[in-house]
DNA sequence: CGGCATCCGAGTAGATACTG
DNA sequence: CAGTATCTACTCGGATGCCG
């Protein structure tokens, strides 16, 4: 597995990192998470896909992302944009033309988001070969 | 809202990486898209806080994780927890004493998806309160 | 065209009980 | 202790049809 390989004094900035973050989940139970709570709505596949899609075109229509969010039905796309729109990554706008022009695009707040999401999409496109064949390989034996 | 404000060149650099991502991908349908396959399984909120909990935590046992990862069950624990291992984000050793003793660890692998994976939570603390309060505004008008 | 409403089947989650 | 088994409940996704 060809990748760059982790020291020892990257895991204790990482460490010290999580200690930040989770320092003071630490002792109580937690009803309430942010990464769960937060994040989850904003990390799952199409979502993710959305938005990365909205970073690459700045301006896109309904038919365009269904498109190119390969997979995605009507119903789960226009779910998942609702929510996003609601959370603020982004914003919709309609025209009131005939027929009608819906346009979305990301907000600022978004776009925040979509620097943070690229880097891991770098990282699972660099990596998902090494992903499968693990997979493969832990099928096996 | 506060937050660093993205400057045009910022969007820029993010354009040109989403091309590099994107660009092969603009003619063809996508079929097989890694970041919808391989990222889908470890980017659910569950498989999130373990990982990163387990970047917290260098070794933990079935029950600890289980105290930790808050609100999640038995069943789905060890569904993602074999997922994880199976993709090698996670390493398991099974100690046969009486009890069993099981633990789990991230391997190198795990550890170099954790830095990514840290960034996001960072953000995704920080900026929880923005969308607790921009999905509230949203439900009222 | 750009959606939303509805229905239905499949998969998933959660609770609980149980076992090697 | 570290799970599995089982059952139920619910959510999700896909297909379809409708409407402005």
């Amino acid at each position: 597995m060809e990748m760059e390989t982790i020291t020892e004094n990257q895991k204790v900035k990482v460490a010290e990192k999580l200690k930040k973050m989770f320092g003071h989940m630490d002792r109580r139970e937690m009803e309430y998470c942010p990464i769960r709570d937060v994040m989850a709505l904003a990390s799952d596949k199409w979502s993710i896909l959305i938005i990365l899609y909205l970073g690459y075109y700045p301006v896109m229509r309904f038919n365009h992302l269904k498109k190119r969010v390969y997979g995605i039905s009507n119903k789960v796309l226009s779910e998942r944009l609702k929510v996003l729109e609601a959370d603020g990554y982004l914003c919709r706008t309609m025209f009131p033309e005939v027929p009608v022009r819906v346009e979305y695009n990301l907000t600022d707040f978004g776009h925040s988001y979509l620097q943070k999401l690229i880097e891991l999409s770098e990282w699972a496109t660099t990596y998902s070969d090494t992903v499968i064949s693990n997979r493969k390989r832990f099928r096996k034996g």
